[in-house]
DNA sequence: CCCTAGCGGTGCT
DNA sequence: AGCACCGCTAGGG
């Protein structure tokens, strides 16, 4: 009777900020994904979204815009991460315990869960993360505090921990 | 800086 | 079952 389900996007929803407009998923259990401007228009719902997606978006949208200006978030919706695999969603639970400003690198998150020689499959399992800054993959840097890669684009991890103020080697 | 070997999880044949 | 792909890392030149 236990069946692994698809987290099903059933509702998109447009936030409008100062860099662009992002689109925020959410299936019936909770935000379940976060795309960056440009990458594809926010189809328009044909129904109105149901008063508890609406309560999650305005908390999201709250979270997004306070995290974009480098503050901590007040409100989170829940997150559906249902579509992770076990190891996936290990990385990302370790992902949500890092605060503003707060790093840790690839190899350490793979020492913390037990597998130090796991540090490459952090970095897939980061870039596999589906609601990017509200869980915080940014917050992971290589060794040697370099900035390591960003699948939503490098030049978003850079801009993200800058204004988180956390400093990051040149090169 | 560069290059290389080794690494573990994942997804596609 | 095999294999190529990766947001990595440590070590060496």
């Amino acid at each position: 009777m236990s069946v692994i389900l698809r987290s099903k996007v059933m509702y998109q929803l447009p936030v409008k900020t100062a860099e662009g407009e992002f689109a925020l998923g959410y299936s019936e259990r909770g935000l379940c994904s976060l795309r960056f401007p440009g990458t594809g228009a926010v189809p328009a719902s044909a129904t109105r979204p149901p008063e508890r997606v609406l309560r999650w978006h305005a908390s999201a949208t709250e979270a997004l815009l306070k995290t974009l200006s480098g503050q901590p978030a007040r409100v989170m919706p829940p997150f559906d991460l249902e579509s992770g695999t076990a190891f996936q969603r290990q990385v990302w639970a370790e992902l949500q315990k890092l605060s503003i400003g707060q790093t840790l690198t690839y190899g350490a998150i793979a020492r913390v869960l037990g597998k130090p020689g796991a540090s490459r499959a952090v970095g897939t399992a980061c870039g596999r993360n589906p609601i990017p800054v509200l869980v915080p993959c940014h917050r992971v840097l290589a060794a040697n505090n370099k900035l390591g890669g960003f699948s939503g684009g490098i030049e978003w991890k850079r801009a993200l921990l800058g204004r988180e103020n956390v400093s990051v080697a040149p090169r």
